[in-house]
DNA sequence: TACAATATTGACAACGTTGTCAATATGAAG
DNA sequence: CTTCATATTGACAACGTTGTCAATATTGTA
């Protein structure tokens, strides 16, 4: 099946003690012969198998780090896949990725090449890269989506219903009395933000209000993002009554601004947030949330994918878990 | 060195491949000889080694779960392990620890005891549970602690100045003109809450304050212990001038307390805390905090896990790093 | 030139498990 | 009591690497 330390020492006409040494670096190879090594190599594209070097070595090559469970290094997605490490048998290796960042680049191509994981689950906005997708999908490694951008050809994915949270969240600031909303998008190379972006136009629509183009503000699902962003609205000659930020992060950076310019939450402005991860209770006077139900798509993406590992069959092969709204402090009736 | 499943068979008297079936569970196995070889693999103490089990299945039994960096799953000490996994040849495991849940316990045994980690940092308070610690000590796994409780046996470790941080902080609310100073302390079985606790109390000592046990309320680092330590210090019949928090949440907490019972931070009372581990510049209006060195403490700890992982020197066998005092909009002089 | 010292290379065992298949024991049916 | 089917057991190869040690080639020194 795959390329073995045999097959190059066969094809490089040496011995596979001498490709090993070549590929631990060890002293001892004319350069003659390793420059052939190395062309055989790369031509065969081979990588060690790590369980053997495992085995050989007694060296697992995994380290670990433990967290007490009260700890509060932990958002809930982060959360719940430290839960799941506790089920099963598998351990769950936690990675982010750059796109930009090589080291980040390499490290998961490692992991995916040498077949050091035996399958991925990946979130937005990674699935936005085409190196990465690519990569991926070369390899044949099992795979599920998180809310991509663009579910291609048959990948498995979770997600939620994003653009009916927006829209029921919507109507309700118009329900309560708020024709000029805010909104703080997040980037577009997330599905996420695309969906909601959506559902709250609909609202708009279905209520006979026009879309605002001065009042959607294209900003970081960050805080720096919502804060600039809230600073730019409140700065318009006539600033909404309500703000509809698409993070949690972007809420709590425009609730930031709203405090520094002395704007009173909710009675003079409204603010709303989507997510509702982690902190949004937390900050006065509690933000109203749709609340993304990251623990049920983190819960199924992880059994879907144990499934794709071990052949088993996928009774549906797209799961999308509905959204709700919490109440809290940061909205009130249009004065 | 460790026990084999050659040497269960022996034993037992009978084939490696029969205790493969017992171990697998798998059919064919008569009742008899089963108990007989469960007994054995209990007596000898016997795990299966899942570096060999990965090399003949060729399956790594790990998977991956991809975050996305510009993620807001990330505390500052989990963000630093995710960049340090970038880094070197070690696949950084997270893993979360409950000291009364069994499952927990049971994964983390499997961790050490089938050998697929070659290392284990631990964080506070996963050093008071004598379980844990005994089991690590057992197995003779390179260990390095993060601000141990009680730095036993020679076990390196990397902690800071954590009283230094909380007598310059008390001796600068001190300087404020407080001297009515609440305290809102965390569990004692964490170092780091009693090294705090002693700063704070030598800064009073030192400027001839008196400590006063009804302004040092024992509660949880997280936002509820800090929620309803507040609402006690603040229905007293002499509220404190000041709070000192010894957490970021539970300065959270205290600060949700305070605006909803219509106190004014700073002008009222002031408040400051101890972490400045992500989010005390995102909550209006930004807390004073002492900065505890998370990531140069990862940082140092990983690297020295490794050297002992590497059977390298380590030049020190502990490392304290200084805090600092961030300044921020929730303090003002006592009016 | 001869000899020792050192550098290079390879044959082969070892790591600890699971999979294959043959050998044997047991039970059922005639 | 046979005969056949099935359940139980074990011998041995295989997984892909690294470590050991011996064999050979090269270099330096007298």
């Amino acid at each position: 099946m795959s390329v073995t330390i045999r097959d190059v020492a066969k094809k490089a006409g040496c011995s596979i003690k001498t490709v090993s040494r070549v590929v631990n670096q060890e002293a001892h190879v004319t350069p003659d012969l390793r420059d052939r090594v190395l062309a055989v190599i790369d031509e065969l594209g081979y990588v060690p198998n790590i369980s053997a070097r495992r085995l050989v070595q007694n060296r697992s090559y995994m380290i670990c780090i433990l967290l007490h469970a009260s700890g509060v290094f932990q958002s809930s997605l982060i959360s719940k896949v430290l839960d799941l490490g506790y089920e099963g048998n598998y351990d769950i290796l936690i990675q982010t990725y750059y796109p930009a960042f090589s080291r980040s680049q390499s490290k998961i191509a490692s992991l995916i090449n040498e077949r050091r994981i035996d399958g991925l689950v990946t979130t937005p906005p990674c699935d936005s890269d085409p190196y990465l997708i690519n990569m991926i999908q070369q390899s044949k490694l099992p795979h599920v989506h998180i809310a991509p951008i663009n579910p291609t050809g048959g990948t498995p994915y979770v997600s939620a219903e994003d653009y009916t949270g927006a829209y029921q969240m919507t109507e309700r600031l118009i329900g309560l009395g708020h024709y000029r909303i805010g909104l703080l998008m997040g980037l577009r190379n997330h599905r996420t933000s695309l969906d909601r972006l959506y559902g709250f136009r609909a609202a708009l629509e279905r209520n006979d209000l026009a879309f605002n183009e001065q009042l959607a503000i294209d900003s970081e699902n960050n805080f720096p993002g919502g804060y600039n962003a809230t600073k730019i609205l409140m700065g318009l000659k006539q600033p909404p009554s309500a703000i509809f930020a698409l993070s949690d992060e972007a809420a709590a950076g425009a609730l930031f601004a709203l405090n520094e310019l002395g704007i009173k939450v909710p009675h003079q402005v409204s603010l709303v947030s989507f997510g509702d991860m982690g902190f949004s209770h937390q900050i006065w006077p509690g933000i109203t949330a749709v609340k993304y139900p990251v623990e049920q798509i983190v819960e199924q993406s992880v059994e879907m994918l144990i499934k794709l590992v071990e052949d088993r069959p996928l009774d549906v092969k797209q799961m999308i878990f509905p959204t709700t709204i919490i109440e809290r402090g940061s909205t009130a009736r249009k004065e």
